[in-house]
DNA sequence: GGATCAGGTGGGAAATAGTGGGAAATAATA
DNA sequence: TATTATTTCCCACTATTTCCCACCTGATCC
């Protein structure tokens, strides 16, 4: 699996399908994804392999009894689903999750290295938008690093 | 048994039955299911197996001589009740645990992992709501796992 | 330029899941 | 014991999901 990138817009049908553009679909390792909840509005797509790791690392962290493990397990763990993608290189995005991220038609599809986002288009434009100074702040930050 | 994830959203019936999501009962072993009040106003359905084995945990750990261990052994253990699902995949709340949970008509049933969690639609908003700071400082916390 | 191909989109039909409700069985009440 | 209420079992309707195929569009190739 090469890294995961580029930016995308593609429309989601009236059955909750999306088309995972076909660059992105190249470097996934097998036709399932895990779709959750990520943080900011939009989801998050991992290969089995990668949520698995980051699920245990989150699992080990995490007690039944203290109210912040509770949320995490909530908010990100418990929404995931494992959905395969179909024969022409969709994903059906589950109701609750749709919910989450706002979406509409019109949806944003960011290769991140090793998982993928799905932005609804417009959240994403008012997102970058929102941050756009807090984004230059950070860039400031990585002053630091030379090239 | 895989782990068992996914939000969804059901209704519980006049008769106070709540379809369990064919997602999440494809993941169960049996036909039976341990319900009892959560922490937080939700409800969780265990598998017997997995009910079990946190019982005995939750029992060594007190004693009938600590007030304490009282109150979550009437908490936690006390209501919990084994019940059957219908052929239908549902299984009927009883009456105590709804009113505990405040279910009305619309109900959120969580995944999370090893057990499920039933909380009414409503209850559940606000307690995200509630909690959406506390769970960005969280995540901001748990910004030491590498991905 | 026209044919071909691949990626993306839409939709019909069948299968499955979720919901509601009737009737029999059981339990509770007077 | 008669009556009422509750639970259980089963069936039926509706909505959703899944599977499959067809179409459109833009790029490539001859």
């Amino acid at each position: 699996m090469e890294l995961l990138t580029g930016e995308f817009r593609n429309t989601l049908d009236e059955k909750g399908r999306l088309s995972l553009p076909a660059k992105l679909r190249g470097e996934l390792p097998g036709n399932v994804l895990v779709v959750t909840q990520g943080i900011d509005s939009c989801l998050w797509l991992f290969p089995p392999e990668q949520w698995r790791a980051l699920s245990a690392k989150l699992l080990e962290q995490t007690s039944l009894f203290h109210a912040r493990a509770r949320l995490i397990q909530r908010r990100i763990l418990a929404p995931s689903q494992e959905m395969e993608i179909d024969k022409a290189g969709r994903i059906a995005i589950p109701q609750a999750l749709r919910e989450f991220a706002g979406l509409s038609k019109d949806c944003v599809i960011l290769g991140i290295t090793k998982y993928i986002e799905i932005w609804d288009a417009e959240a994403y434009r008012k997102y970058l938008e929102a941050n756009e100074s807090e984004f230059l702040a950070a860039a400031e930050e990585l002053g630091g690093l030379t090239f």
